[in-house]
DNA sequence: TATTGTTATACTCTATAACTATA
DNA sequence: TATAGTTATAGAGTATAACAATA
């Protein structure tokens, strides 16, 4: 993903490139694949760019050793604290059954911690704790590097635009079944 | 995804809804979670948008077994007649160790087929079959409808618009190592 | 009877290593 | 020696079923 050193941005200069790999030494043509219309297919788009972007998260994350699941949990628990497990799971499309180890890693960690709610003692809310405060101060500014990095791709503009568009699809699935 | 009945939008109402659980029917706040900046990031859009899109497409595709993957293959063979398999991986961010079971059942279907490359044995270049090419037309119709239901959700402008930043995403990670 | 959290389990995707046959 | 295709395998991520404790 972006510049992350001399990377020209251009698609011109593809003609030098072809000899990175000294393949076209001899009859093959580098052959200029045609991907049809799969280009212009939202979803293939959309799959191609969320890896790309996942990407650049993975290695920004890779330090602290995080994954975007990860990230999106503790963000959840340190803005609504004291939430129920199945509340979180609701609010980021996880299931209750996949939860279960994903908190237990982070717990094993020390960063959040499960307690029984004295209301419904079936229930557990959950609660960063105090290592995991200090913990996402670092996890915020990683993420400002990584978000500012894809950024740089469109513009602030045109940023604003796509995930605007993004969140247009992903509202108008939630009304789905 | 889209209207696929009468489920109202929005988010109003939410008052009369609590009770669809009668959860709410004591103390427990329906709770407004808050996802902090999580709906602003990039790659957790990016994830949310491409899973709703998906879902679509599995939906659309079910009757005809085809996943997004398989379709985008197929889609390239179409496209360019005898390329390589490693041609198609590279094309489509497939790892050829991955390739080959895929291949595999799209042949065994007797969709495609695979022949001995005369100028360079150990290679194989791939064709549709014609049973492969009939199918691609009721394919190409399906995914046509399934395109048409995401874009009604964004109008014609601003779906070009995503398509076109998506595009400039994927373009840049492509430089990247 | 229904719900919360849990275990066990299976299936898909993706990734790595090692082999074969060709080049 | 390197490359195209292949096998085997391991690891994520995600899905379902069934259970205990509690409502």
């Amino acid at each position: 993903m972006a510049n992350r050193d001399n990377r020209n941005a251009n698609v011109k200069m593809k003609k030098r490139k072809q000899n990175r790999r000294k393949s076209s030494r001899r009859n093959e043509i580098p052959a200029k694949i045609d991907l049809g219309h799969l280009s212009d297919l939202i979803g293939y788009a959309l799959r191609r760019a969320q890896l790309a972007v996942f990407r650049d998260f993975l290695k920004s994350f890779s330090a602290v050793d995080i994954r975007p699941t990860q990230y999106g949990v503790l963000t959840v628990i340190e803005q609504n604290s004291g939430l129920m497990q199945s509340q979180v799971c609701a609010a980021l499309g996880i299931r209750q059954t996949n939860f279960v180890a994903l908190l237990n890693a982070l717990e094993r960690r020390g960063l959040t911690r499960r307690q029984r709610s004295a209301s419904d003692r079936r229930s557990r809310t959950l609660y960063l704790t105090r290592k995991g405060e200090i913990f996402m101060r670092d996890l915020r500014r990683i993420n400002r590097v990584h978000e500012e990095r894809v950024t740089s791709l469109l513009g602030e503009q045109e940023r604003r635009r796509l995930v605007q568009s993004l969140n247009r699809i992903i509202a108008a699935a939630k009304n789905d079944s």
